[in-house]
DNA sequence: AGATTTTATTTGTCTGACATTTAAAAGTCT
DNA sequence: AGACTTTTAAATGTCAGACAAATAAAATCT
């Protein structure tokens, strides 16, 4: 049924390849309950340790779930929105900051995304989601906010933005783009002047989604973009002098 | 410096979250090397199998990477585009298929990003990426291929549309956007007639690519929009009733 | 019948050992 | 001295066997 041909990577790599292989295959469906360890042991003709590592492999990407005690051992999970979210916000994360990718690359791909939730949005969005948005730019007004919890806050908006479109694909997707965004957001100093700014454009998002006004939005979108842009270049000719000379 | 709180899980588990904390934090950096597994062990105080359960966990995400030998261990790997590409089309293409995604939704959402990366195409794309986007609607113009043919070649097709923008973090979200239709899209049958205005289509975007007309590229493709629901809602109404008598 | 105890199964963890790979150290020859 | 070969040590990969802990089902008792 699933055998184990002689390739790449030691056994327990296989051995997870040849179980997901299976589950992507649609051969082990959702909860269906795998072979016990010492079944799959015999099978695979391996010890129960190295099933147990590719057992551990699987489970971190959250295609299977293990239960302890007589009726358990391991089961095809149904991957969750939820889990999916936060696997590709860590990706994401760890992608952008380990590959020198630059700050306009990322927040052109940011912007852009989100710019085609916004028209989605503007039709479907409802009173919560707009409240949500409405609650951040009233927490973005307060003074005496850090710079981190200005971009958290700025990312909570963007969030209910895209959850507008309640398309819950579109907010998968765009989990990543935005979160894996903030670490690069948090290399700049916003000054009071900044703040005042980019609140008064999500003022204008907010408002044209508020009155279903796709166009609106879009613009006031266009113009965060630009000014974000401004600012990261800003942000990283600073650093980039500082960094020639750091007396 | 990474210790482990009594929390949530297993062993293996808590300490693979230990040491992916450290990671994204940045206490361990790119190709630093992780101490070895027997002094894992010693520093959480647990055997040696648990802490290679926990690292094949780090493993499977591409956190880590593994070498034998004496200056061998495990390093923290850099992430490339590649591996995030795999994982999140596996990712992806499960939590499509296993969550009762609409047809509907999830094309609404490819197309939706899609659409976010033409303009960008139309203005930024190379010879290479157009040479690869006509020779796609070529192949989709020959007989006698199957479905899965025509569908891959779409994909292909959309990726170069996607590459165009130059924008590696926009590749690399829309990858699992596009990919994860592909199983989706493989339910319909598509008639000549479907195939022709598909790749008429195509077509149209190629040419608006061709001479950066990003308003034209953009009609056409809501256009396809437009189009590929319709086929989508007409496969599934007829394999529903299809499902309802089986006879 | 219902509550309690026992039992069997399965994952979680540990110990200790050996195999394999690999780089560096030691040794040897020219 | 320098280049080649051999040895060694360190690390991961794999195995075998054992016990602990959880848990559901079976058996037992009231």
């Amino acid at each position: 049924m699933k055998i184990d041909p002689k390739s790449a990577g030691d056994l327990s790599a296989q051995i997870a390849k040849a179980l997901r292989d299976a589950i992507i295959a649609g051969e082990l469906i959702v909860d269906e309950r795998l072979p016990s360890e010492a079944e799959l042991a015999d099978h695979f003709q391996v010890s129960r340790p190295t099933v147990r590592e590719a057992l551990k492999r699987l489970a971190a990407q959250s295609l299977i779930r293990t239960q302890r005690g007589a009726a358990g051992g391991a089961f095809v999970n149904r991957i969750s929105f939820e889990d999916a979210y936060v696997q590709q916000i860590t990706t994401s994360t760890l992608l952008l900051s380990m590959n020198e990718v630059s700050f306009d690359t990322a927040c052109e791909a940011r912007f852009a995304l989100e710019r085609a939730c916004a028209p989605l949005s503007a039709e479907r969005r409802n009173a919560d989601q707009l409240a949500t948005m409405r609650a951040e730019i009233f927490r973005q007004n307060q003074p005496g906010l850090t710079d981190e919890a200005f971009c958290a806050s700025d990312v909570a908006f963007h969030r209910a933005l895209v959850d507008g479109a309640s398309n819950p694909v579109l907010s998968y997707q765009l989990a990543g783009a935005v979160e894996a965004m903030q670490p690069l957001m948090n290399m700049i100093t916003f000054t009071a002047r900044d703040r005042e700014r980019i609140v008064e454009l999500h003022g204008q998002i907010a408002d044209a989604i508020e009155i279903r006004d796709a166009e609106a939005a879009d613009r006031a979108l266009a113009e965060l973009t630009t000014y974000t842009l401004e600012l990261g270049t800003k942000a990283m000719a600073a650093r980039d002098a500082q960094r020639q000379q750091p007396k």
